[in-house]
DNA sequence: CGTTAATTTGAGTGGGTTCAATTATAGTGG
DNA sequence: CCACTATAATTGAACCCACTCAAATTAACG
């Protein structure tokens, strides 16, 4: 079923992303294919450099990338600029937040990108009608979620090196996860002030640790692309790993699992409070 | 309606803060305040210290904090910590978690909490049935992910004291919002490693940071708490503005307006994109 | 081919860290 | 109720990672 979900996405000669990445967690139907190209079928244009949505404005519906690169950022009063995410095709953002009075960050287009816009009323509609939907675009929330929590995590508290290095792993592992960097190379449409903001460096700094990054083979840097001859050497030495992005591929037979053993996790979990047995916060 | 709503909402003696800060936002009926009762009816008792959920568990229901106050973190393998968000009574956290396969975080308990565990299919439910419920609760999320984003800005680019100011102002604003910190002092059980991990600072610097802003007499440290003298000063001082965490009312009748407005701000964002007007991204 | 944006390089500086040691505070059991 | 213990707060000095400033070189693009 998922091959055939895979074809129906490349039905229009370029393959739909969204489609694709949902179609790599959740066993799509041939239905679920269908209503999701619908939802996606029209979609506007966006040239590199502009933004697709700007802090403050009163929110469209919102964004899905099928195409291109975007990033979301914030733009403080002082003339800094902090990047929150990286889109890359198949990513949706700020899911249902047309139903907000005013956008709380402003999304970029870093290359030309096409871009679907649905509606909050759209998506709920599909969610409601689609159960395997509603499972796809809610593990899609969670995943953006856990990226910006590690994001987080590496600017507070990895030094400058490793914080490159792992959100370059972050980045390749997405891509490949849709089938964009299939060997160790990938496009990066990031320049190097963009990778500051995003990391909460300075550019030159980011300079710096690129090419010390670059001396020690961990990565080569050609015209806005980036390689990777050993991923395993760049996992280990940023202390990458995957787990957040739940590559795992959630059938509906696992789900039938996870309720299944819903009630006695459920006892268990609650006899755990009346003891004190487990990892304490402190 | 809210009036009566609140009044519901304290039906059990203690108020159902979830229930309040929902009815903040949204318009509840009295079946609305009734479902969500119903839903929260059943809580665990936590103990301070201890973990709500650990990275890497099978997810269990999503936590709600009915009273008490508890963070989200993260550990690193080098003994460091990240708080990822400060949770208060009233707040969800990581709705829809349980159809995840791990916990990409740990929740801890900073006090002794009282908390609901809502299954997804419970959530789903209650989103089904009860539009305004569903209506608040993708309104939370998407508040709770920029007060995450806002956090993430500041560690990346706001200097040490501001960034301290800027997390007092956050948590105040929002303990003030459902009703907690009425005057200008607050209890905050925070010790100052957390506010640390929380801000990506090491612990001695934030005691730096917390004597100076005491110095000019912008907060009073009291035993687990503090006051703000002069919230106004204290927001100017860090930059703070409130507009990400939409504590506006939001009406049915916005909704339809919002509605309404559609079609035509869809046509002039069409437009946008057809001739170079709008701050771009570069 | 000219112009603008991006990268590169170096020197000096500073914000924040680390290490180490002391004092205060809170919680605990006698 | 108090001594005892563990945890948190406090202080100071030395250090270092990353920033700033400034200027040269290279690459991108019309």
């Amino acid at each position: 079923m998922i091959a055939r979900s895979l074809e129906l996405a490349n039905a229009w000669g370029m393959p739909n992303y969204f489609v694709r990445k949902m179609a790599l967690r959740v066993a799509l139907s041939d239905d679920d294919v269908k209503a999701l190209l619908f939802a996606t079928g029209t979609a506007i244009r966006v040239e590199a450099g502009k933004d697709l949505a700007s802090e403050g404005d009163r929110p469209q519906g919102s964004p899905i990338i099928l195409s291109g690169f975007a990033c979301k950022y914030r733009s403080l009063r002082d003339g800094s600029r902090s990047i929150l995410a990286y889109l890359i095709p198949g990513d949706g953002c700020d899911m249902h937040s047309s139903i907000l009075q005013s956008m709380p960050h402003s999304i970029g287009a870093l290359t030309d990108c096409v871009v679907a816009l649905l509606d909050y009323r759209k998506i709920k509609e599909l969610a409601a009608c689609y159960p395997n939907i509603y499972l796809g675009l809610w593990w899609s929330v969670l995943v953006d979620e856990a990226i910006l929590q590690e994001l987080l995590v590496g600017v507070g508290r990895r030094p400058a090196d490793k914080q490159v290095a792992y959100f370059l792993c972050d980045v390749f592992t997405r891509l490949q996860a849709i089938g964009i960097a299939r060997e160790a190379a990938f496009k990066l449409p990031l320049t190097q002030s963009e990778l500051a903001d995003t990391a909460g460096l300075s550019k030159m700094h980011v300079h710096r640790v690129l090419t010390e990054l670059r001396k020690q083979n961990l990565i080569n840097v050609h015209h806005k692309g980036i390689s990777i001859p050993d991923f395993a050497r760049l996992k280990s030495f940023s202390g990458f790993c995957a787990n957040y992005l739940q590559l795992k591929h959630l059938s509906a037979k696992d789900m039938e699992e996870t309720q299944d053993l819903s009630d006695a996790t459920r006892r268990e979990f609650e006899k755990r409070f009346q003891s004190p047995i487990g990892t304490g916060f402190r």
